[in-house]
DNA sequence: GGGGTCGGGTCCC
DNA sequence: TTCCAGGGACCCGACCCC
């Protein structure tokens, strides 16, 4: 690109500062005419409100660097000194955390949606095709891709660059399906691995290799071929090395269908890191890359040791520890903890609208599909966070934090319309919503629950054809846990709940609330007894009242003894748990128990306290409450490498 | 000053 | 003809309250 060229250039090829995600190397793209794509791209969106709204954000980005450079030579040479003394001891420490012991193999699938759809319909072999619509494509086959078509490319250009493009329907069923053979072939040598997504993996290869004697690239050439003949014949390309971030890295050498292997030894990974192009790893987008190469003059990896006292000097020491890291060629190698969601939300675009009638019947579909999909994981959550895209393609979201977990779609709808009324007038073309700010209670029952869940699911549905172990491990992969993880988790959690029901009984008692809050936040608390299957029965109830009541009591037995009925069924609540669930039936059977003793020392009236209210309410207690573990901010839990760069910030300056 | 919250932004698939 | 998605995570600065 042209750096230093304003977007509103005089040039007479002003397309080649109109820079956009496709006129990126990508997979297959190696012998496109990149400045026809970047024309074709160009002349397509000149002058539309996105073209309007990109040079909008290109400036800000322009400003932003201009800004770093004037930082820059400010610093005195006593600054970058002192700068690099940091450096130095950062280098060290990291350094001492390298570890060359495992070996890590990434798995991607070539084309993925795009090889599905082919597989199902052989006549698309060999031509043009994207999955997706005139709006949005999201994957092209490698025919297309020769044309300039891209993933996230508007359909409408992608059909100018290839007037023969055929457009295929998402169909995420299809994927799914395809991705759990895939995943069944990696649980083979990695039962934890790491599914990144439908149709990418990691796996710590390092004790099959031990095992079996074979070398990682033999281990990969193996997994290639197993998933290709699993599929019936979906390739996927494969990079092996010391860690994930490097082991991402190699899997797009040799896409598609085919593996590239780094060495796990110091020295090759230095020679390899010195030359790669920061863009190359995950976590550095479009922005970083430019804001490191613009102002810093940063393009390598290499670079970023190289220029590691700029880095300390300007960004946050996070942002800098991490492009430190990455100069070294270093990356997680470990495996991660459990990864639970942190929210949820449903968004729509639409034909840019005014309308405030018709933008209320969208907010209320949104609301709806929300709790829907709240629902059927068993959420509820206390902050809605309303998005919008205005016909300018702002972007603007406007939070509110409520005083008690919802998943309803009249207490989204409600607060989503207050927040959307303070808007107007506005015309808008994109409205979303989300949930966060989980019931923690209920997360920490979650990965067992999620178990459960399956199976009633499972044994309400005759639609179901899943076996159990494809459903399980699906739904392990989603939340990054395996089984045995999960049961770990589900057992730490029992006690937390426990204590917690205490204390919440204490506090309820500190309040009056009114039978339609009483009902509410029985909701909640079976959540937080017995997670999200109760739940459902519960709810299910709901809409009769007196069933509601029996339900109630059900649930809250005295001093029966609980039998699990023909194996599976709880006598107490008739909660369902197949028999081979020996530890979830031990752990329900736990929770009945703790549940009398709370009885007994508490009386019946119980429920739970709004974490608001609970902040509200006396300090000793809230402070002897067991305290979370908060995630770290710089958690190294995280495996898929997720970052957004920001400079220190603008002190005194 | 620390924690919670909100809003904007970046990145990934 | 059609005119740039949707879901999720995380980071940081600003602001407010205690």
């Amino acid at each position: 690109m042209d750096e230093g060229e304003s977007s509103t250039n005089n040039s007479s090829r002003p397309w080649e500062s109109y820079n956009t995600v496709f006129t990126n190397a990508k997979a297959g793209m190696e012998g496109v005419d990149k400045e026809k794509v970047q024309r074709i791209v160009y002349e397509m969106s000149k002058g539309s409100k996105y073209f309007q709204n990109e040079e909008r954000k290109e400036a800000l980005m322009k400003q932003k660097i201009e800004h770093m450079r004037d930082r820059c030579a400010k610093l005195s040479s006593s600054d970058l000194s002192n700068y690099q003394k940091v450096v130095d001891r950062r280098v060290l420490e990291l350094e001492a955390t390298r570890d060359l012991s495992r070996v890590w193999l990434h798995v991607d699938m070539d084309a993925f949606y795009a090889a599905v759809e082919t597989l199902s319909n052989p006549s698309l072999k060999g031509k043009p095709m994207a999955v997706g619509g005139l709006s949005m494509i999201s994957t092209a086959n490698y025919e297309a891709r020769k044309f300039g078509v891209r993933a996230a490319m508007p359909g409408f250009i992608a059909r100018k660059l290839c007037p023969d493009l055929i457009f295929v329907p998402v169909d995420f069923s299809k994927y799914t399906h395809y991705s759990d053979l895939t995943r069944k072939v990696f649980r083979n040598y990695d039962p934890n691995f790491i599914a990144g997504s439908l149709d990418e993996a990691y796996l710590d290869i390092t004790e099959v290799c031990r095992e079996r004697g074979l070398s990682g690239a033999e281990i990969a050439e193996e997994i290639r071929s197993s998933v290709q003949s699993e599929t019936g014949g979906l390739t996927c390309s494969a990079g092996v090395a010391a860690n994930r971030l490097l082991a991402k890295v190699c899997s797009d050498i040799n896409k598609p269908n085919g593996q590239f292997v780094l060495q796990n030894d110091r020295s090759t990974i230095m020679t390899f890191i010195s030359s790669l192009p920061i863009r190359k790893i995950g976590g550095i987008g479009k922005v970083t890359e430019h804001i490191l190469k613009d102002a810093l003059g940063i393009k390598t990896c290499e670079d970023m040791v190289l220029k590691g006292s700029l880095l300390y000097a300007l960004f946050t020491q996070s942002s800098a520890d991490f492009f430190l890291s990455v100069g070294l060629g270093l990356g997680k190698t470990d495996t991660p903890e459990a990864r639970s969601r942190k929210s949820i939300s449903s968004e729509r675009t639409f034909a840019a609208t005014g309308d405030e009638r018709l933008l209320s019947s969208k907010l209320a579909e949104i609301a709806e599909m929300l709790s829907h999909d709240m629902k059927k994981e068993g959420l509820t959550a206390r902050t809605l966070t309303l998005k919008l895209k205005t016909a300018s393609f702002e972007i603007r979201s406007r939070a509110v934090s409520l005083q008690r977990y919802t998943c309803s779609s009249e207490d989204i709808l409600k607060h989503a319309t207050k927040l959307l009324k303070a808007e107007l007038p506005v015309s808008i073309r994109l409205i979303g919503l989300r949930m966060s700010q989980f019931n923690e209670e209920t997360r920490h029952s979650d990965p067992s629950q999620g178990t459960i869940t399956k199976f009633i699911v499972q044994k309400d549905s005759s639609k179901q054809n899943l076996d159990d172990n494809d459903s399980f491990d699906w739904d392990a992969s989603k939340t990054c846990l395996s089984n045995d993880e999960r049961l770990s988790f589900s057992y730490a959690s029992h006690d937390t709940n426990y204590d917690q029901l205490k204390e919440d009984v204490v506090e309820y008692e500190e309040q009056s609330v009114t039978p339609e809050q009483e009902c509410k936040k029985k909701e909640e608390k079976l959540q937080v007894l017995e997670g999200d299957a109760v739940l459902r029965k519960h709810k299910e109830c709901k809409s009769d009242t007196s069933a509601q009541k029996t339900e109630a009591v059900s649930v809250c037995p005295q001093m029966e003894t609980l039998v699990w009925v023909d194996g599976y069924k709880c006598n107490l609540c008739g909660i369902e748990l197949p028999p081979s669930f020996v530890e979830e039936q031990q752990e329900h059977s736990d929770f009945h128990l703790a549940q009398r003793l709370q009885n007994e020392e508490s009386g019946p009236s119980s429920s739970p306290t709004p974490a608001s209210k609970r902040r509200i309410l006396g300090k000793e207690k809230a402070n002897s409450k067991p305290k979370k573990q908060k995630p770290n901010k710089k958690d190294d839990s995280k495996h898929i490498p997720i970052h957004t760069f920001f400079t220190k910030s603008n002190q005194n300056s």
